[in-house]
DNA sequence: TTGTAGGCGTTATCAC
DNA sequence: GTGATAACGCCTACAA
């Protein structure tokens, strides 16, 4: 016997609503390929190197000029092979972004608020995940070699001391964010994780918690936020109650699972967590409140990162917060001054951190 | 008088551990800058030509003097110029891929999945974000013109004419996604949207909801959901109780806000309400929590999009899910086989729906 | 202030 | 199967 494959109703077409753009009559179909240089010259009547100045350096070219070649540029929607140009100048229109987590929407903000400064200026932005594996970050930065990009931003720092070397030796400029380590590569625009976590420490104990407890991982950026909440925990008299280790990349269900098998093994002995990451803190939320516990009666929760969901969760998450839209145009505006101009001045921002109190502690 | 500002204690340096890489000592600094093609004929014994074959195409080159080619390559770390080759072959190895929200958990995912397969095949993906502004889209088209990627992938469809028109002209692959039009610009990977709304539309039926109503955009997708939506709900004689629109890009308070509206205009006519994505259904459980609603007894809520959340809150969100992993592999391979083969057999993939039943209806 | 000459690194084309 | 030659489009260096 055979079966019949169950029959499926064909798929809806989904009528999209077609609209029309400003119309751009251009006449002609010969308008179909990018106009090249020499052609903007031709109309302009002048050399194309003097186009190419009047885009790049416009102050090297006679006012009159200037203003016939832009009006033709403007008129045949001239724009410049980045290719040729990267070629022949070295200098690529391309900014590399690393981020360890496509996903995470703080990483994408920052990626984004950079973007929205780098790409009116003539960049475009490369992103590339790295998915916090050394492995991969190493194939990309050596990737880099090849691309030429006009600089490269990450947010987060390097660690591999290789790679470090590798970017150095790119000899463009190179932005880290999201730590503030003593020793950047070469630019940076980031916060202290150690004192985000002593922030924690400091609040959990005016609140008058004293069976501590923290999740979050052992490595990277939870490490350093794990440094300064044990250290500021132990400067205060207290004992750290018990820490939990989550691999990698961690969501909401990593933080449901750790707290309960933080609750499972040391229940009572914990009044409460702090979690180095938002997305794990609302996931302990989410634990506790289907064991009924009451937050923060029972269990006070403080997360990291002020993501979207602390705010709009019952009760509210407490959170150390960093202006991530803040760390990714800082980031742009200075790679765009050192782009475009001589030896920045700064090199180096610290952005400070908030304690944003809501209900959860 | 002059306010002194309140010191601030300095920021706390992060230790960052630095970690050392595989040991690549290279012996010298003149592997400094990536070696060029002629250096690496150089070691080989042949001209440049035969080494740019030996890579591109390697069966037109012997056997022997292959072998031989390919051991310089790996041995220099050779890595041919990205903007020579695009320069003098047309031949680019970048991919634009294009988002309308780049902090979308979902077109990350499938961004991300394409780069997946994309990348180990020397493709390298470059993403902007269209922040569903025509004119930004328009915008970006337009530089592709001087990019001239290797193809072009898009989360979403495009619906400005002139858009379509300048894309075609392109002459590269086109991929778009995330709905199933009638007459896609040249590849497709996309789901029905309008069977998405009739599935809700069925489902909350089915459920024994009678007084329906919607949460979304009307436009673009959102506008497709709610057709197939309100067709189904007409067949079912029903009548759709209250529509509500939101703006552009929105999220978990957009979806509080709406329902809230919803609620004090309609209240008590609505027993079920369709979210045309999961942000704004997750939304609508927090306020319907808010207000001490029984869900789903006095109010039941479906969304559109399976996202993280879904599955995390109590109750869990009941929603119309498409695998957007799966249509990122899909774009990618897709993709990938037009650019390395000849003209591809398969142009256009229906991805299946499934509604996710969770405690929310 | 403007223009001329030449080359960035690769591959298409054609000849052998 | 391999190589010589030229060209992709632009911009640096230098000259006028």
């Amino acid at each position: 016997m055979t079966d019949t494959p169950p029959r499926r109703r064909p798929p809806t077409i989904d009528e999209v609503v077609r609209v029309d753009g400003p119309v751009r009559d251009e006449s002609a179909a010969e308008q179909r390929r990018s106009p090249r240089i020499e052609e903007v010259a031709r109309l302009a009547g002048v050399s194309p190197i003097t186009v190419s100045r009047a885009l790049r350096r416009p102050n090297l070219v006679a006012e009159e000029k200037r203003r016939r070649i832009l009006a033709v540029v403007e008129a045949t929607g001239y724009a410049s092979n980045p290719h040729a140009r990267a070629l022949r100048s070295g200098q690529s229109t391309i900014v590399a972004a690393f981020v360890s987590n496509i996903m995470s929407p703080q990483f994408a903000l920052a990626v984004q608020s950079a973007a929205a400064i780098l790409e009116p200026n003539g960049f475009q932005l490369m992103v590339g995940q790295t998915s916090y594996s050394y492995a991969k970050e190493t194939s990309m930065i050596q990737s880099l070699r090849a691309l030429r990009p006009a600089a490269v931003l990450f947010t987060g720092v390097i660690e591999l001391e290789s790679n470090r070397r590798a970017l150095r030796e790119l000899d463009i400029p190179v932005m880290e964010t999201w730590a503030y380590p003593r020793d950047p590569i070469d630019m940076l625009v980031g916060f202290s994780n150690t004192d985000g976590g002593r922030m924690a420490a400091d609040h959990l104990h005016g609140r008058g918690y004293r069976r501590i407890a923290y999740i979050g991982r052992r490595s990277g950026r939870g490490a350093l936020r794990l440094d300064g909440f044990r250290q500021r925990v132990a400067e205060l008299g207290l004992d750290l109650a018990a820490e939990l280790t989550v691999e990698s990349v961690s969501g909401i269900a990593d933080g449901r699972g750790a707290l309960a098998q933080l609750l499972d093994q040391a229940g009572s002995r914990i009044d409460a967590v702090f979690c180095a990451n938002d997305l794990l803190a609302v996931g302990a939320l989410l634990e506790a409140r289907h064991r009924r516990l009451q937050v923060p009666g029972e269990l006070a929760v403080i997360g990291f990162g002020d993501g979207d969901m602390a705010s709009e969760i019952a009760p509210g998450l407490t959170t150390i917060s960093a202006d991530v839209g803040r760390i990714g145009r800082l980031a742009g505006e200075m790679l765009l001054a050192r782009l475009s101009g001589p030896p920045a001045d700064r090199t180096t921002e610290l952005i400070e951190l908030d304690l944003i109190q809501r209900g959860s502690t």
